[in-house]
RNA sequence: GCUGGAGUGGCGGAAUUGGUAUACGCGCUAGUCUUAGGAACUAGUACCGCAAGGUUUGAGGGUUCGAGUCCCUCCUCCAGCACCA
C-alpha cells in the first residue's frame, strides 16, 4: 500500500478533472432533470478564506450528491468584480482598478480550484466586464422606459469617508457598514428605483419560497408593512388640512394634540398664523443640526406648540393644538400624526411632559365579552401603604367577586358620574373624605360572565383609581365595610385564583406603570355613536365616517442607485443642453467605463473628470451634451447575474429564453445572511420587475434558499487580524489537504442554519485521521470475500435521509461508524469497500477518486451512481430493547424482531433486574411500545 | 422595546419527532509499541458515589405510563429592526 500523500492526489486530479472538462454541464441532457444549486459569487478580494471555504467546498458536496443521484446539476462561479476595495486600493497604490481587480480573480481562480469543487469554469460571470454590465445597463434602460428608474431629489446617507452615498441597508447603528465613518444626511439628487412599488408582492409572495421563517420574517420586517388610515384634520380659519396616517382610527375620539415632523412643508404656509415663530424657526434648525444618531439616541421627546394654530378633530369638531416634535419623522407616513396619549406611550410621554390632556376612549376586555348581558358598572379604588393595598373584606362567595376580599369600590348608581361613585363609595366604606385632586384614573376595563346568583349574564365597565389620602384617618370598621390590608402580590394572586380577572389587571398595572395608558385593542368608549365597537371594527367605521381612506404605509424606501465612485457600472444617461436626462440608446451600450481618471474621491463623481466620456458624449449626441458620471451600486450587478451563468457569451441577449426556461427558478441558493435585507431583497425586485416586462418567466428566482452561518476563530470570536485567530486554510490545505477541510467543515455542524462554529484545530487532525483510516482499510480488501451488511445499508439509508437536510455532519458521523464496523472485520469485499468510496465521494472527491482508480477503475467515481440500500436489509433480526419499571430503565434484553409483546413480558418478569424492582408490588400497566421498550407500572 | 432564532458533557454536536439522553468527533485518563511523540493502537470517559444506587437536557410548573421534544410562567445568549404613528 502505499502512502497517502494528498499532495500529489489532489494536484493529479484537479488537473486530470480540468483536461477532461470533467464538470463541464450542458443545458439539457436526455433523461436527466436539470438542477441549478446557486451559492453567492464572490467578490475579488485577492484571498480566500475559511469563510469562503464554507460557503463553496460544502455545498459542493450536495452539488455532487445531485449529481452522482442522476440529476444535470449545474453549480457555477464567478465574480462580483465591481465595488469599492479594488479603488480604494487604487487611491492608496495608485494602481489601476481594474488591473488590481483582475490579478486577484486570477489568483483567486487558483486557490478555488483547489477546493475540488465541481463548478463548470466555462460559465464564469464577471460583472465588471462589458460584455456583463453591457446588459446591466440594458436593464436598466428597460426600467427607464417602464417608470420603474426615475431621478429625484431625496435625503440620502452620505459617507464622508468613502465620499459616497449608501443606501438604507449599508447604514449599520448610524455608521457606514463598510468604513464605520459616522453617516450624514444629505439631500442629493439621484437614480431611484420604485421597489417600494413592489412592497405587498415581496411581501406576499414569500409565502410561494421554500426559505427558512427567519428571513421570511426579517424581509417582512424590512418591508415595514402597516395597515391604517389616512384620515384629514381642518386647520381653524385656515383652508389647508392636516393628513395624519395612523393605524388607530379607533382613538380618533381621544386626539388631544397633533404633531407635525419639523420637516412637514405645512409650517411655512402657516407662518403667518403661527405667533412665535421665532420658538418654532429655532426649533426646525435645531433639528436639522442633529444627526440622525442624535435625533435617534436622544430618549427624551421635545416640541414646541404651534400657537394660534389649532386643528380641527374631524370626529367630533373639537380644536386641539398643533404640535412639532422631532418624534415624528418627515419621511413616514404623511409626517404628520394624530396624539392620543392614553393609548400611545410616545403621544403619553409627550403629554406628561407638556401637560397636555388625556382622553381615555379604548376600555381593555378581560375575559369574554357579551353584549346581550345585563350591564352595572362599578368603580374600585387602590388605596396603597408600604407594598398593601386596601381591600374590602367580603362573604359575597356567589359573586364574580367571590373569595375572601375585593378592592375598595363599588357599584356606579343611577345618575351619577364614576367619579361621583368614587368619591361616594371611598366616603362610605374608608369613612373619609376625598377631593378630586386626590385621585387619578388609570384604566377602564370591560367585563362580562355569567352570575350564578342571578342566572344571567352580566357585563361591567370597570373603572379603576389610584386614591391618594392620608391613611391614618382611616378606620377599619365602617357600617358599609370591614377593611383590610392585603400584600399587592399576594392580592393579585388571590384574584386570579377567584377569576376576579380586572383588579388582578389593574393592580399588576398600578405596579407597571401607575399611569392612564393602554396601547392594546378593546372596546370604544367616550366616543360618542361608536361606544361599545371592538377597536377593529372601529377602525374602518370611524374611517368611513370622517371622510378617510385605509392604506397602507410601508418602511421600505426606494432604491436609491446612484454612486459617486470610479469602479462600478456607468449608468448609462446623457444630459442635453437643456440638462434633460436621455437614456443611452441600446446601440451604445456597453456604455463603457472610461480609464482617463482621477480616482481620488473629492466628493465629486470621478467619471466628471473624464475628457474621454465627455468627448463621447458629445461625438455621439451633440455638443453641449453632458454624460451622467455616477456609476450604479454594486448590488445592481448581483442582482440578475444567476441568469447570466446560463448563457454567459450571448451577445444579442442577456440570456437567451429557451436557456432560462431549462434552468430557472434556481433550485438551491445557500449563502450568507447578511444578504437577507439587501442582496435577497433587491435581486427578488429585479426578478419581479424583469417578469413584469415579460422578460423571464418566473417572477421569483430562488424555490429554496438556506443560509449558512459563519466560522469563528478558535477563541469563539469573529476571525479578524487583529485578534490574530485567523485561520488560513492555505496552510491546512497544504499541511493536511483539502479533502480534509471540505470534511472538516462539514463535520463541525448542521450546514444551512444560522450557527456559528468555532475552528477547533485538533477536531481537523480528527477528520484527517479518519481518511488515513479509510484509506488503510484497503488493506483488509479480500477479492474472493463476499459480505451482505445490514449496517451498509442502514448507513447509505440515514445518509440520503441527512444529506438532503444538509446534515453533512451526521452523514460522516455515519460513515465513521460504518468504518468502525469494516475496521473491526478481519477481511472486508471489494463491493462493500468501493460503495463506501462512492459515499465519500462528495465529501473527499480527490482522495476517493485516488483509491477508486487504484482498484481498477477507468471512468470517475464522480460519475458513477449514487448506491442504493434495501430496505429489508435496513432492519435487524435481532433488537435490544430497554425493560422499564414505572418508566426507569431496569434492565435491556435482545428479542428477536418476531417476537410478541406477551412473549417479550413473560422474558421480563423472569428477569431479574427487574423482578427485584417488582417485589412485593402489584402490576397495575404493562405498556409496549413495539421494537423499543416494555414499561412495567406498579 | 418589537421581531426572529437558540440554550443538551470540558468542547463541536447526536437523539428515527413523545419511547433506552449524551451517537460521531475533539479533548482528557490509563495502557501497548516506540530513541522520541503534538504518531499509531487498545480500554475508559455526562455528574455524584467504593458500591448498590441516585441525579441530569437554562429555571420553575403542567399534560402523560413515559418529556431534550408538547403546554404555561420566567431567565440568559445571538441576530435583525428600532420614536414607523
Amino acid at each position: 500500500m502505499k502512502n497517502y500523500d494528498h499532495k500529489i492526489i489532489e494536484k493529479k486530479w484537479q488537473e486530470e478533472w480540468e483536461k477532461n472538462k470533467l464538470y463541464k454541464v450542458d443545458d439539457t441532457v436526455k433523461g436527466k432533470e436539470n438542477f441549478y444549486q446557486l451559492v453567492e459569487f464572490t467578490y475579488p478580494s485577492g484571498n480566500l478564506h475559511v469563510g469562503h471555504w464554507y460557503a463553496f467546498s460544502v455545498p459542493d458536496i450536495f452539488a455532487r450528491y445531485k449529481r452522482m443521484s442522476g440529476y444535470n446539476v449545474l453549480y457555477p462561479m464567478g465574480f462580483d468584480a465591481f465595488g469599492l476595495p479594488a479603488e480604494n486600493a487604487a487611491i492608496k497604490l495608485g494602481a489601476d482598478p481594474k488591473i488590481w481587480t483582475y490579478e486577484h480573480m486570477d489568483k483567486m481562480r487558483l486557490q478555488l480550484r483547489s477546493m475540488g469543487a465541481s463548478f463548470d469554469w466555462d460559465r464564469e460571470v464577471v460583472t465588471c466586464d462589458p460584455k456583463y454590465y453591457k446588459w446591466t445597463q440594458w436593464m436598466f434602460n428597460q426600467f427607464l422606459k417602464n417608470d420603474l428608474a426615475y431621478r429625484d431629489v431625496t435625503k440620502v446617507n452620505w459617507c464622508p469617508k468613502d465620499m459616497t452615498i449608501l443606501a438604507n441597508e449599508q447604514v449599520v447603528d448610524g455608521k457606514c457598514e463598510r468604513c464605520g465613518a459616522e453617516v450624514e444626511q444629505r439631500d442629493q439628487e439621484q437614480w431611484m428605483l420604485r421597489i417600494s412599488k413592489y412592497a405587498d408582492r415581496l411581501i406576499d409572495d414569500l409565502d410561494t419560497l421554500d426559505w427558512p421563517h427567519e428571513i421570511k420574517s426579517a424581509q417582512k420586517n424590512w418591508i415595514g408593512r402597516s395597515e391604517g388610515s389616512e384620515i384629514e384634520f381642518g386647520i381653524k380659519n385656515v383652508e389647508e388640512k392636516i393628513k395624519v396616517f395612523t393605524t388607530r382610527a379607533d382613538t380618533l375620539f381621544g386626539v388631544t394634540y397633533v404633531v407635525l415632523a419639523p420637516e412637514h412643508e405645512l409650517i411655512s404656509k402657516l407662518k403667518d398664523k403661527i405667533e412665535n415663530w421665532n420658538e418654532v424657526e429655532k426649533y426646525i434648525s435645531d433639528t436639522k443640526k442633529k444627526s440622525e444618531l442624535d435625533r435617534q439616541q436622544s430618549k427624551e421627546k421635545t416640541g414646541v406648540e404651534l400657537k394660534g394654530i389649532k386643528a380641527i378633530n374631524p370626529a367630533n369638531n373639537e380644536e386641539v393644538p398643533v404640535w412639532i416634535a422631532d418624534y415624528v419623522l418627515a419621511g413616514y407616513g404623511t409626517g404628520a400624526v394624530m396624539a392620543v396619549p392614553a393609548h400611545d406611550e410616545r403621544d403619553f410621554e409627550f403629554a406628561k411632559k407638556y401637560n397636555l390632556p388625556i382622553k381615555e376612549v379604548i376600555a381593555e376586555i378581560v375575559g369574554d365579552r357579551n353584549k346581550d348581558a345585563i350591564e352595572r358598572n362599578r368603580v374600585c379604588a387602590i388605596i396603597e401603604n408600604n407594598g398593601k393595598v386596601l381591600c374590602d373584606e367580603t362573604n359575597e362567595n356567589q359573586t364574580k367577586f367571590g373569595g375572601n376580599y375585593v378592592l375598595v369600590g363599588g357599584g356606579i348608581e343611577e345618575g351619577e358620574t364614576p367619579e361621583d361613585a368614587l368619591i361616594r363609595e371611598v366616603r362610605e366604606e374608608v369613612g373619609l373624605n376625598i377631593d378630586i385632586t386626590k385621585f387619578k384614573k388609570i384604566q377602564t376595563l370591560r367585563s362580562s360572565w355569567y352570575s350564578e346568583r342571578r342566572k344571567c349574564f352580566r357585563t361591567m365597565l370597570h373603572h379603576a383609581y389610584v386614591v391618594n389620602i392620608d391613611i391614618t384617618q382611616i378606620k377599619e370598621n365602617t357600617k358599609e365595610a370591614k377593611l383590610i390590608w392585603v400584600d399587592i402580590h399576594e392580592a393579585i394572586k388571590n384574584f386570579k385564583k377567584v377569576d376576579n380577572l380586572c383588579q388582578a389587571k389593574i393592580l399588576e398595572k398600578y405596579l407597571a406603570s401607575k399611569d392612564l395608558f393602554y396601547d392594546g385593542n378593546g372596546e370604544l368608549i367616550n366616543s360618542s355613536k361608536f361606544n361599545g365597537l371592538a377597536s377593529e371594527e372601529a377602525r374602518k367605521k370611524i374611517t368611513e365616517f370622517v371622510g378617510g381612506k385605509l392604506v397602507n404605509t410601508y418602511r421600505l424606501r426606494d432604491w436609491g442607485i446612484s454612486r459617486q465612485r470610479y469602479w462600478g457600472v456607468p449608468i448609462p444617461i446623457v444630459y442635453d443642453i437643456e440638462g434633460k436626462a436621455h437614456p443611452v440608446p441600446d446601440e451604445h451600450l456597453p456604455w463603457l467605463l472610461p480609464t482617463d481618471v482621477d480616482y481620488k474621491p473629492d466628493g465629486t463623481a470621478p467619471l466628471a473628470r473624464s475628457k474621454e466620456l465627455l468627448e463621447r458624449t458629445e461625438k455621439i449626441f451633440g455638443k453641449g451634451w453632458k454624460p451622467e458620471v455616477e456609476t450604479m451600486d454594486t448590488f445592481v450587478d448581483s442582482s440578475w447575474y444567476f441568469y447570466r451563468y446560463l448563457d454567459n457569451n450571448n451577445d444579442t441577449e442577456f440570456a437567451d429564453k429557451e436557456k432560462i426556461n431549462s434552468w430557472m427558478p434556481v433550485d438551491l441558493y445557500m449563502g450568507g445572511a447578511e444578504h437577507t435585507t439587501m442582496h435577497l431583497l433587491y435581486s427578488r425586485f429585479w426578478v419581479k420587475a424583469l417578469f413584469d416586462l415579460g422578460l423571464v418567466k418566473d417572477s421569483e428566482a430562488y424555490t429554496m434558499r438556506r443560509n449558512r452561518g459563519l466560522i469563528l476563530g478558535p477563541d469563539g470570536n469573529k476571525m479578524s487580524k487583529s485578534k490574530g485567530n485567523v485561520i488560513d486554510p492555505d496552510e491546512i490545505v497544504e499541511r493536511l489537504g483539502a479533502d480534509t477541510v471540505r470534511l472538516y467543515l462539514a463535520f463541525m455542524g448542521p450546514y444551512g442554519v444560522t450557527v456559528n462554529y468555532p475552528w477547533d484545530p485538533n477536531g481537523v487532525v480528527g477528520v484527517r485521521r479518519f481518511l488515513e483510516r479509510v484509506w488503510k482499510l484497503q488493506e483488509k480488501i479480500d477479492k474472493n470475500f463476499t459480505e451482505q451488511s445490514n449496517l451498509l445499508h442502514k448507513t447509505i439509508k440515514g445518509i440520503d435521509q441527512d444529506i438532503k437536510e444538509h446534515k453533512y455532519n451526521t452523514c460522516i458521523s455515519k460513515m465513521m461508524i460504518l468504518l468502525n464496523g469494516l475496521d473491526k472485520q478481519e477481511k472486508i469485499s471489494e463491493e462493500i469497500y468501493k460503495t463506501l468510496l462512492q459515499l465519500l465521494a462528495p465529501f473527499a472527491p480527490h482522495t476517493t477518486e485516488e483509491l477508486w482508480a487504484d482498484l481498477g477503475e477507468k471512468e470517475s467515481i464522480h460519475l458513477s451512481l449514487w448506491p442504493k440500500y434495501d430496505e429489508a436489509l435496513t432492519k435487524d433480526d435481532e433488537i435490544t430493547i430497554a425493560l422499564q419499571v414505572n418508566s426507569k430503565v431496569r434492565a435491556e434484553i435482545l428479542i428477536n424482531i418476531e417476537e410478541t409483546e406477551e412473549e417479550i413480558k413473560q422474558k421480563a418478569l423472569k428477569n431479574e433486574a427487574i423482578l427485584k424492582h417488582l417485589e412485593g408490588k402489584e402490576i397495575k400497566r404493562v405498556v409496549y411500545v413495539k421494537n423499543k421498550l416494555l414499561n412495567i407500572i406498579v
